[in-house]
DNA sequence: GTACGCAGGGAG
DNA sequence: TCCCTGCGTACT
């Protein structure tokens, strides 16, 4: 405990390396929230223990003001300077994914809030339906109109135009109290566990008694009830006084989920994801800092609100990639969850149909521990897996009007759309699974060879016949779709296939079929993506054609056959992960067909049928597959049996890069068993019009690289307008 | 990170 | 002489 008139040390959100002195003007304990100030700027810090007394006295400034909102506990801090020196980011900046819920500390603002009137019947447009998706996706509390504007992306002019024409009603709400989310949760009762799952359950019940860290991995397929498993768990936590972190990835993230929550729990989860309302942010955030949310259902973010008395952690679809955040430091929320438990000596549970190599690494040497669920529910049995060998099966192409003699070279095999035909004929449904937005991926000009490029970003534009535009896939940007060449004037082409394109085929193949497109043009909230469930699940659809946003999670009781439009998309990327990553998406599809009575069927299009991963997958032998993808790790000394560091530099001038890069090279230290490489152009060489290059350390396992690469870095100053991104252990390699 | 102050160069 | 720009520094 400090008292009033000590000099304490405070860490100051993405300010700079270390904590600055403030004088205490009340009592205070070590992991208070504080307001202090920092250049006439107001900042919520937090006192991380005594002040420096070499400082002179006269620089020292008052907090202004001690927080009585939670604090950090010892391991927190201790966690947060441990995931800083992990993933190379400042404990400052870790700090300000802490604290960025910036009005939590302020009185709550009275401002005007609109409610969405349902009643009144109006013309839908896409960015109206996002706004009404906004409103369900808070529970239709009201909201204003900057809260609009942020969660449905959509302009202020869509909002005012709907403010005059009555469908948004303006309402004097204030704020919610937190209190509101005061739920009690119990066992309803409504689930038995069989053996498996009671052992499971059991054990790691076994493991929460104990408060040391431990971690469990249900590994299980999809249906065999790894769900209610950890349900099990999260109610031990709950009920020994713990709160409770449940992750998972936004898409995964359902209606579906959170009602089988409530009904095992009889009340419902309190949820955190991005599209949150600032007043709903803010609740929450008061509400696990003060205690009253003990249960947290939410997206990688939730591992940074304010936790008191974490006990428990559960990652579900642990493998999936989207806890990797890649914006704003580089952190696996996965890996950071599991230190945070380490630290705090609590049990973190993964949950995962096909776990990481990573995990099942640390399976293999004992550090985790594996729960294995093998049936699945209600016998339902495992769809039928075969490849179309695209070598000899040679897709026939198609007119979209029969008077032209235009033809189209098609995508989908003669025998693909003979099994479409049939099921389409029995009544049941069918989804094709392409990995690729849009319409076209190349549009090249057949004379000269010029190819649409982003202007700002060195990739291609494709073509999206939905908006009729060029789409930049890296920065967004659109253009417009040249009717000549601009090179030579002469007709441009459109090549390759995208989703839109196979729709365009399908369509004319398959005229009667009734067919929805799902990407994530299309479905922009989990709210659509809902509607499109239940359209499906209506059987208001027969052919479902998507992206990998399909892949996850849905059951779709008469969805018998799935097909895998491109199943060599991503087998021969330049990533070590490729495989891996291509096996789960392909595992995840396959997994769709055939979850009702009847057995389903998966075609896996290919010009690649005796690859190893597409032969893993037709033979259902997944721990093979990952046998052999870990023993060709183990040989490039690939993680997880090295360790890899990739320092992406940035600049606005190509000079200036060069320069610089130069002079990193000449400093760049020797490493025992391990080397650095580069610099050469980041895959994608030019983005938003900076420029990009990287070096990638690599390391055997036992390195600690991270100071080594701390150090290299600190040797050479850092010009204005370059930017250093640091990835340890990058999931991918732009 | 970013506000601020200093040095250098161009316009008036 | 004034103002703008670019760069470096210090912030507690």
């Amino acid at each position: 405990m400090f008292k009033s008139g000590d000099i304490v040390k405070v860490l100051i959100p993405n300010v700079i390396n270390t904590g600055y002195d403030y004088r205490l003007t009340s009592d205070a304990d070590i992991g208070a929230f504080v307001r202090c100030s920092v250049m006439n700027r107001q900042y919520i810090g937090v006192i991380i223990g005594n002040g420096d007394s070499n400082l002179d006295q006269s620089k020292i400034k008052p907090i202004l003001e001690v927080c009585n909102l939670g604090h950090l506990s010892k391991n927190d801090i201790d966690w947060i300077y441990k995931m800083a020196d992990w993933t190379l980011m400042t404990p400052g900046a870790v700090l300000r994914l802490i604290v960025n819920v910036p009005d939590a500390f302020n009185p709550p603002t009275i401002e005007q809030l609109y409610s969405f009137n349902f009643d009144k019947s109006i013309k839908i447009t896409d960015a109206r339906q996002a706004v009404c998706d906004a409103f369900q996706s808070n529970d239709n509390d009201a909201m204003s109109v900057n809260d609009i504007k942020n969660i449905a992306h959509v302009s202020q002019s869509v909002i005012k135009t709907m403010i005059k024409n009555g469908i948004l009603t303006p309402s004097d709400k204030r704020l919610k109290n937190a209190e509101s989310f005061n739920y009690k949760y119990c066992d309803t009762g409504t689930v038995t566990l069989n053996d498996e799952q009671k052992f499971a359950a059991d054990t790691i019940a076994d493991a929460l008694k104990q408060n040391s860290f431990s971690v469990h991995l249900l590994d299980g397929i999809t249906g065999s009830g790894k769900t209610q498993v950890y349900f099990d768990s999260v109610l031990h936590a709950y009920n020994m006084g713990k709160s409770v972190l449940l992750m998972m990835p936004e898409i995964a993230l359902t209606a579906q989920f959170i009602s089988r929550f409530e009904k095992r729990f009889g009340a419902p989860p309190v949820v955190w994801h991005s599209n949150l309302t600032s007043a709903r942010r803010r609740e929450i955030w008061r509400g696990v800092a003060n205690g009253n949310i003990k249960i947290i259902v939410g997206t990688r973010s939730a591992l940074f609100l304010p936790w008191q008395n974490l006990g428990l952690i559960v990652i579900d679809e642990e493998h999936d990639t989207s806890y990797k955040q890649e914006d704003m430091g580089n952190y696996h929320a996965r890996d950071m969850a599991i230190l945070r438990a380490k630290i705090a000596n609590f049990p973190v549970i993964l949950a995962s149909a096909t776990p990481s190599i990573e995990t099942l690494y640390n399976v293999a040497l004992g550090k985790y521990k594996r729960l294995r669920l093998m049936s699945r529910f209600g016998g339902a049995e495992l769809p039928t897996i075969k490849t179309i060998d695209m070598r000899t099966e040679h897709p026939e192409s198609y007119k979209i009007d029969t008077n032209s003699d235009q033809e189209i070279p098609g995508n989908l095999s003669p025998q693909l759309c003979e099994e479409i035909s049939h099921t389409l004929a029995q009544h049941q449904q069918i989804m094709l699974f392409i990995n690729r937005r849009g319409f076209a991926p190349i549009v090249q000009c057949k004379k000269c060879g010029w190819v649409a490029q982003c202007p700002d970003c060195s990739v291609g534009l494709t073509y999206h016949k939905r908006i009729d535009k060029l789409l930049c896939h890296m920065c967004g940007k659109t253009a417009v779709l040249p009717n000549i060449c601009p090179q030579c004037g002469n007709e441009v082409s459109m090549r390759g296939a995208g989703l839109e394109k196979i729709q365009q085929e399908v369509s004319v193949k398959f005229p009667t079929a009734r067919t929805e497109l799902v990407s994530s043009d299309t479905i922009m909230s989990r709210e659509a993506l809902e509607r499109l469930v239940t359209k499906m699940e209506n059987n208001e659809i027969d052919i479902i054609i998507g992206t990998q946003i399909l892949a996850k999670g849905h059951h779709f009781p008469n969805l018998t056959l799935v097909g895998v439009v491109d199943s060599d998309m991503g087998l021969f990327g330049t990533d070590f992960r490729a495989s891996e990553h291509t096996f789960q998406q392909l595992f995840q599809v396959a997994g769709r067909a055939g979850r009702g009575k009847i057995p389903g069927q998966v075609l896996l299009q290919t010009y690649q049928p005796e690859h190893p991963v597409i032969k893993a997958i037709c033979a259902g032998k997944r721990d093979e597959f990952i046998a052999s993808d870990m023993e060709s790790r183990k040989n490039a000394k690939m993680p997880p049996y090295g360790q890899l560091i990739a320092v992406i530099v940035e600049a606005d001038k190509e000079q200036t890069l060069k320069k610089y890069c130069e002079q990193l090279s000449n400093a760049a230290p020797i490493l025992h068993g391990g080397k650095i490489m580069g610099p050469i152009a980041a895959q994608i060489y030019q983005i938003r019009n900076w420029y990009r290059m990287r070096f990638l350390v690599a390391g055997p396992q036992n390195a600690n690289l991270q100071p080594i690469v701390r150090n290299w870095l600190n040797k050479i100053k850092q010009p204005v307008n370059v930017r250093i991104k640091i990835d340890v252990n990058p999931q991918n390699f732009m």
